[in-house]
DNA sequence: CATGAATGAGGCTTCATTCAT
DNA sequence: CATGAATGAAGCCTCATTCAT
């Protein structure tokens, strides 16, 4: 799986099989008792990533801070994630667009996502979205997310700030 | 190009320029008369519909207006574009993370926003992000975009409703 | 023609038609109304080249001195002419060795050195080759006058040098 | 590659590797696991078809005898194995005019030589062509070699006797 | 007679997947 | 369970040749 991220990391999905065998110190065949297909293996990257993006977005949550703080922990350290390790980002990034992952790989993805979603669903429900479909919000903020990110690592040294001004920008949408 | 749309929307940027080639009514070989490359291909179909989008967006704006006005002008142009042509936005979506698409022609993609850039600069320049990197701005308010746009696309229904409720998170972001 | 020669001389017979037209500066439809075929534009290059080389080795020919000035200067014509223009040299190398060439054209290139054949009966009419079959004796000159030919053009400073070791290397064979 | 050296000799360098492949019994892509690339499989064909010509030549060189003979043992050699197999012959007198074969493979195919070389070294070492560069007289021989060969695939009942004429004229030429 | 777009067969190469060892 | 050679379908692209203008 490592051995994945790192060659679709560099060369997209379209990159062999074998490489990622190879890369894995692994026979090409081998790949293959783990994995029915390269899509089936796409589609376990693809819940193992989002799982990870997700725990590390609600790692060590303050639970006892106000839902400002708490939402800003999410972000902080989901951001945080993704720049560190930017590999993986990337690879989650082309596999969220491939048409590899089937419909029940991208619920169970968002599934994952349900402790973002119940921080989101808390930091709206007094503010001007508190009727917007949850869903909605929550796709909103992802986007949100995404696009600072693929700034943040063009600008690494700005990391901070544009995690801040990111976050102060999504707290004026949803509060 | 326009073959090309429907077979990227529907095949992704996987599918063969034999497909195209058919789907547009010549011959494989003749593809290759009119584009270099299936890269050359595109590269021109990005910085088309990059401009389709633009310009779309940019239509009929409201130059007497003021800024609020003239901005959820372009949103809503931009909005009813994407949702009036999904075939479009969606090649356009593919060919935006291709690999294929070289830096110039991003570049050149980034430049059709200019006018839409003004827009969001006006918009800002007495709002909480006035400090804040002209292009971070774009991106975010890109990102805002799509999410809306893939939201109303399986939604249709509420096409109005989800535009409104993302402008004025947009504007609450900026303004 | 001379489109020809110099596109297949850097290019090989692999070279497209499309080439050697836009080199000749008309269009690539234009170069079958000339020749039926690229199989025909290689016979008729081969020959004319073929002959080309044969009357510049004849070219001022000594017709009163004795039969080894006569054959020398023919030898230092050839050389000449090849070293001189090398890309007609290279393009008949490729030429010769094609399998468009016919037999037929292969016949008449043969015939076109007659001229040369007929120096060399006399060169070796008392010498050790008298009984070989001319055919030989000739195949052997030409051996000898391309490897002196391709010896010389990676040395051309040498090339005088050059000609009179093979030609008195070849003057020990017949005489 | 002796399906290669079938192929090559009857259809030409131009042959598909697919008839290649076929010709060995294998499928189109199995070719590409032993040879890179086409011009691989060229490369790689050409020194062993050259190490094999010069094996062939040196084989069973008798030692103790004198130079004229060792000379006349490896020019037999040499025309008895090209007579003997016309499609190694053909195949190698193609591919020595290949724009595929790299310097590399061609410096290598001159080494292959050597022992050849340094017969030569010593027949003329006393001749007219004492003084004549190495390479040059090398060249030389081939081309006498190469001719011999070519005249007496189309007249195989004198085998003997233009191999005969044509060392008697090589000798003539060096000692 | 010139033009150059159109054709479509054919070539090289890649790669997911299988399977005998 | 690991291996890695074998498979063959599929894709991109080239190019000699044709033909309507």
């Amino acid at each position: 799986m490592s051995a994945a991220i790192r060659i679709i990391a560099s060369q997209g999905l379209g990159a062999a099989t074998a490489a990622i065998a190879q890369e894995a110190g692994v026979s090409n065949g081998s790949l293959f008792t783990y994995f029915e297909t390269k899509a089936d293996l796409f589609n376990q990257l693809y819940l193992e990533l989002k799982a990870e993006t997700a725990a590390a977005a609600l790692d060590g949550l303050p639970a006892g801070s106000d839902i400002r703080k708490q939402t800003f922990h999410m972000w902080s350290q989901w951001l945080r994630w993704a720049t560190s390790y930017p590999e993986k980002r990337r690879t989650l990034a082309h596999l969220s667009v491939s048409d590899d992952i089937t419909p029940e790989s991208r619920q169970a993805g968002h599934q994952t996502m349900a402790g973002i979603a119940k921080l989101l669903e808390r930091s709206r429900e007094n503010g001007p979205m508190r009727d917007v479909p949850l869903g909605f919000v929550v796709a909103l903020m992802n986007a949100l997310a995404d696009a600072t990110i693929d700034f943040t690592i063009n600008d690494p040294a700005n990391a901070h700030k544009h995690s801040m001004t990111a976050f102060d920008a999504l707290w004026r949408m949803l509060a």
